[in-house]
Order: structure tokens, then C-alpha cells, then sequence
RNA sequence: UGCCUGAUGGUGUAACGGUAGCACAACUGUUUUUGGUGCAGUUUGUCUAGGUUCGAAUCCUGGUCAGGCAACCA
């Protein structure tokens, strides 16, 4: 028997209403406001709703809660579905709040007639003052008083034009000494002339959040409306319209979001960054975004294998950045082709290969048995990185170094025999001798040694450009950081070097997932082409050496 | 000094009155033609004070701490 993963705390109360009988089957909902670009806590939400539909024999709508048009895109409604699909989702049902703004218009009237509506005159400001605090009931005005006759013709004049923005409101008539302060006679509808992305011109009236969504669930008949821990205090208001209005009774449920370290998970601070140059486009690769993971490598299955690790819970948390690299690693590893590429190269000259050339062969993934090898041209100069050549070597250095020997990657085990400096005192070429018995595959030659090197050989290397990111933000927890956020950007969030590769890359397809061995997993940007190949680094491989060299 | 949430190793998350488990991180060892991978192992935890009980992370009471609640945003 193997032990079931156990259920949190939303599929505990979905199982229990399967089991009641209280529904059938279930509903969900990803509901976002088209106002930018989605980002990982969102991918949360996702596997989350889309996750709970599965696992229950469920489906899932995708609804766009575009009520307010002054913040909302069509770029953001077509960028948000590339990026639940690529997640690898599919909803039964496209749906848009402003479908519903004919029936949300007659919830209103409903409720006005029901005499729980009513207009107020009041500017926002004195709405706030009325409001009171939490600690303190607030006051109402006259308009609260207003005849539902009225009431009603003012209303349909609101929706006719007849005011300007900011002229009227229609509120909610519920209670002032709640205290909660959502309570206290909210919004419903306010006055904004401004052209939705949708709908046009055909509105100058808009919903509010909590006269939309609720509703928008019930209308679509959600079972289970999970959302956010910053809802809570909005259940009432969500349960009071339903109660209302004798509509389907949709439950809202909420879980905590998702915060990560070294990263912002704001929308509005993420658009910030776009706006103010601070990267580049919304899918940069170094945001936390959907589309910015995907240019910079992350695949759709590690992305849902740190959402299922992360699990869901009610406590506020902020997860581990490395967490997110332990999934993408993983997969990577079992899915990545490697490839050598060289970045900080010295020339490496083999002083007895007299064979001019050959061509060797080289496992595209010693995880993957059946992944085949590759040619790589060998040669008597070659590249390799400078870091592995030290001119005294320390211990545990398994490296190049005088007299010290290292396999070179699928092809012979070499020694260094003297080395020449330039100028500057920099070494400039390493001379070294090779074993001819040593070839890989092949070895006769009873030689061991602990290190083994990439390299390329310089006559045949293709030039290549990578971009190798680091954290966006160089503390943990940005959003609880004294201050502005844009102070702790990491200026060296972005390194781009000019390498060597080896040749098989140029012919590689365009959406591969590369590990270049001992370097880290790359995947082509986005602006790559055959005459410029350019490779962002979407994790490095872990270091055991970085940590021993810190000792 | 209102209301609402919540509190389990460094970080997450389980345990539904009965052995505090799992993952990541960290650290050992081992394997390895990637200082990668794999494998084996180690370290670290129930906010606090009482109470109920044979037995409490779990139930009760008080406290402490953290977060949220006021927008013509969602």
C-alpha cells in the first residue's frame, strides 16, 4: 500500500461536499484582472483551481474580472491565456466580468427596489470620513434615505450619462456599526466614462469588485471560489449579494499567496520595473513572471512541480528561491542535451597530438540511455575555461595546474607540461601532453584522475552570447524591506559574455534545453538566430566546488 | 486598545487525542569521464502559561507575536 499524499485543506472541504451530497461536481475559476502580465504566485492560483478540477472529476473556467477599464488591456487578456495554456491547462469556459454587465445592471435595480440600494452624492472623501474607523461606527448621510423611487431614476441616469465621473455612486445599504468595515455600505457602482477594451463605449457605469465577482461565480455557477487570504473580510459582502439577490450560492474560500525570496510577487511593482527601464519587457528573464521563466527556460512541468511542493495552507510564507531551482534542475537534468561551451577560455595546445583532427563522440544525456551521442571535432588548440587552470593549485584543486592531469570531456586524459604568460602576467597559453590509450570509450591507458574539463576546439567553435542572470533583488524579503523596493535591485542581475560552443549547436532546434556541462542549463532567447546564437541561462548546476573554495 | 486570520526545524508542509513525518536548504560519506547526477546518512522543530486526559502539536482558558481589515483598485 502505498500512503496518499494527503489532501489540504480546500480538497478536505471539496471531498466532504462531493461526499454529502452537497454538489455533484465541482466548478472552479481562475479569475484574473487583465491589468498585467501574470507571475509565478499566480501559477499558484492555477494549479491550484485547474488542480482541484482534476483531481475531482471537475472543470474549470478562465474569467477575466475586467470592471475597472481605465487599468485593463487586451495585450494582458492574450498574454494571460499563452500563459495558462503553456502551463499546460485548459478551461471549459472563456468568460469576461463585462459579459455580465446587462444582468449585474439588473442585480442592481433588484437590489435598489428591494430598497438595499441607494445613491449618494457624496465625494470620496466624505465617503471615507462617514466610513468611520475600525475602531469606530461611522455615520451615514442623507443620501442614505433616498426613496427607491428615486433611487431608481437616479440610477438609470448614472447609466444614461446624465453625471460625471465621480458625481454619484451607488451603495450598498447595510450596516455602519459592522465591524467589518466592508460592511459599511460599499460601492457598487461608480461613474467612469472611460472606454473598456471590450465593451467600448456602451458603459459609463462599472461594477465594483465585490458587486461583480460574487455575482460573476454564481452566474457561472463556480462550486468552490478560491482566492486569496486579503478576501476574507470580503466573504460577507461576497455571502450577503448572493443571499440578496436569490442567486446560485458560489462559497469563497481563501488561501494564503505565494511570496519568494530575493523577488516581488506585486503586480503593480512588477510594472513598475517595466515602466522604469529597470528590465527590460514584462517577460525578462529575470522576472517572476510566467512569460519571463518561459524565455529564460523554465518548462511548464517543473514550474507545476514547485507548486505542488509548495502545497496549501491559510499561514503567510515566503518560500525559498532555491526551492524553484531544485524543480527546474530536476527536470532539466533528465530532459537537457548536453553541449560544451567555453566562456572564459584560455588556449589549451596539445604539443603531441600529431593527428591534425578527428572527431570523437559525446552522450547527449547520461541520464537518458536512449539519447544518443554526438560528433565533437577534436583538435591539437583548443579553449578551455580559465578557471581550471591554476598556476600553484591548492589542495583539493582537480584541476589543470603544472604537472597535474585532467580528462578532458570525451576525449583524452591530458597533462600540462609548461604554461607562458603575456605581458600583463596573465596566462596566456597552457602546453600539455595527451595519452593516446586515454581516449574515452577506449581507455587502456590504467590512467586516473579526479577532474574532468569541457572544452571546444578553436578551429571549430561557433561564437555564442549568454546571458546569465542572477536574483533580481539582492534581499530576501523585498516586499518586508525597509523603504523603497528599487533600492535593493541587484545592479548584476544580468551578465552577457561572448563564448565558445562546440558546432552541434548551430543545428540544434530552437526550443532545446541545454546543460552546458559544468556551466548550467541554457535555453535560446528569444532574439537568437543561426548567425547569432544567444542562450540565457536558466539555472546554474550546483557547486559543491564554490562552497569549498569559500572555506 | 474594534473585527478577522494565523503560529510545527533555516524554509515550506503533514500528523484530524495515540511513535512529530516528508521535501528543500545545510552538513557527512559514497559512486561518477560534469566538483553535476545517483545512493546512504547526520543536524535542526510543536509561540507561551495554565487546564482537561492514561495520553495533547491537536481539545479548553489566558497571554504573546505576526499578518490583514478604511481605495469611486482587484
Amino acid at each position: 500500500m502505498s500512503e496518499e499524499k494527503s489532501l489540504n485543506f480546500i480538497e478536505e472541504i471539496i471531498s466532504q461536499d462531493l461526499a454529502s451530497g452537497k454538489h455533484a461536481s465541482i466548478l472552479t475559476r481562475f479569475p484574473p484582472e487583465p491589468n498585467g502580465y501574470l507571475h509565478i504566485g499566480h501559477a499558484k492560483s492555477i494549479c491550484l483551481n485547474f488542480g482541484l478540477a482534476k483531481r475531482f472529476g471537475g472543470a474549470t473556467n478562465l474569467r477575466f474580472d475586467d470592471t475597472n477599464p481605465t487599468k485593463e488591456e487586451t495585450e494582458y487578456v492574450d498574454s494571460i491565456k499563452a500563459d495558462v495554456k503553456w502551463l499546460g491547462f485548459d478551461w471549459v469556459k472563456e468568460c469576461y466580468a463585462s459579459d455580465y454587465f446587462d444582468q449585474l445592471y439588473a442585480f442592481a435595480i433588484q437590489l435598489i427596489e428591494k430598497g438595499l440600494a441607494y445613491v449618494d452624492d457624496s465625494t470620496a472623501e466624505q465617503i471615507a470620513i462617514q466610513k468611520g474607523t475600525p475602531t469606530v461606527p461611522g455615520t451615514g448621510n442623507e443620501f442614505r434615505n433616498r426613496s427607491i423611487k428615486e433611487n431608481k431614476t437616479l440610477f438609470e441616469a448614472m447609466k444614461a450619462g446624465e453625471f460625471e465621473d465621480g458625481a454619484k455612486v451607488l451603495r450598498a445599504k447595510i450596516d455602519f456599526a459592522s465591524p467589518n468595515m466592508h460592511m459599511r455600505d460599499p460601492l457598487l457602482y461608480r461613474i467612469k466614462k472611460a472606454h473598456h477594451h471590450r465593451t467600448g463605449d456602451a458603459w459609463c457605469i462599472y461594477p465594483m469588485y465585490d458587486f461583480a465577482h460574487g455575482q460573476s461565480d454564481s452566474i457561472e455557477h463556480i462550486t468552490h471560489s478560491v482566492c486569496t487570504l486579503e478576501f476574507i473580510p470580503h466573504r460577507a459582502l461576497y455571502d450577503w449579494c448572493i443571499e440578496q439577490l436569490g442567486i446560485f450560492p458560489s462559497h469563497q474560500y481563501e488561501f494564503a499567496r505565494l511570496n519568494m525570496t530575493y523577488t516581488i510577487m506585486s503586480k503593480r511593482k512588477l510594472l513598475q520595473l517595466v515602466q522604469e527601464e529597470q528590465v527590460q519587457s514584462w517577460d525578462d528573464p529575470r522576472m517572476p513572471t510566467i512569460s519571463g521563466m518561459r524565455r529564460r527556460g523554465y518548462t511548464p512541468e517543473s514550474i507545476r512541480d514547485f507548486c505542488e511542493r509548495i502545497g496549501i495552507a491559510k499561514r503567510e510564507n515566503i518560500i525559498d528561491f532555491s526551492l524553484l531551482e531544485f524543480c527546474v534542475r530536476e527536470h532539466l537534468n533528465k530532459i537537457a542535451q548536453r553541449r560544451m561551451v567555453v566562456t572564459n577560455p584560455v588556449k589549451l595546445v596539445i604539443t603531441n597530438y600529431d593527428k591534425g583532427e578527428e572527431v570523437l563522440h559525446s552522450e547527449n544525456n547520461p541520464e537518458d540511455p536512449e539519447g544518443g551521442v554526438r560528433d565533437v571535432p577534436f583538435s591539437n588548440e583548443l579553449w578551455i575555461e580559465r578557471a581550471d587552470f591554476m598556476e600553484e593549485p591548492t589542495k583539493k584543486y582537480f584541476r589543470l595546474g603544472p604537472d597535474l592531469m585532467v580528462r578532458l570531456k570525451s576525449a583524452y586524459i591530458i597533462k600540462c607540461d609548461s604554461f607562458e604568460k603575456d605581458a600583463a602576467g596573465n596566462v596566456q597559453t597552457i602546453h600539455a601532453s595527451y595519452f593516446p590509450e586515454s581516449k574515452s570509450g577506449s581507455d587502456t591507458s590504467g590512467l586516473h584522475v579526479k577532474g574532468t574539463l569541457h572544452w571546444v576546439s578553436a578551429k571549430h567553435a561557433v561564437p555564442v552570447i549568454l546571458n546569465e542572470y542572477d536574483r533580481l533583488f539582492s534581499v530576501e524579503d523585498v516586499a518586508g524591506a525597509e523603504g523603497d523596493f528599487k533600492d535593493y535591485i541587484n545592479p548584476n542581475s544580468l551578465t552577457t559574455t561572448n563564448a565558445w560552443a562546440e558546432p552541434a549547436l548551430i543545428n540544434d532546434s530552437l526550443d532545446a534545453r541545454f546543460q552546458f556541462i559544468r556551466k548550467g542549463y541554457f535555453y535560446q532567447d528569444t532574439s537568437s538566430t543561426k548567425d547569432k546564437l544567444v542562450f540565457n541561462r536558466t539555472v546554474t548546476l550546483k557547486d559543491a566546488w564554490a562552497k569549498e573554495q569559500k572555506k
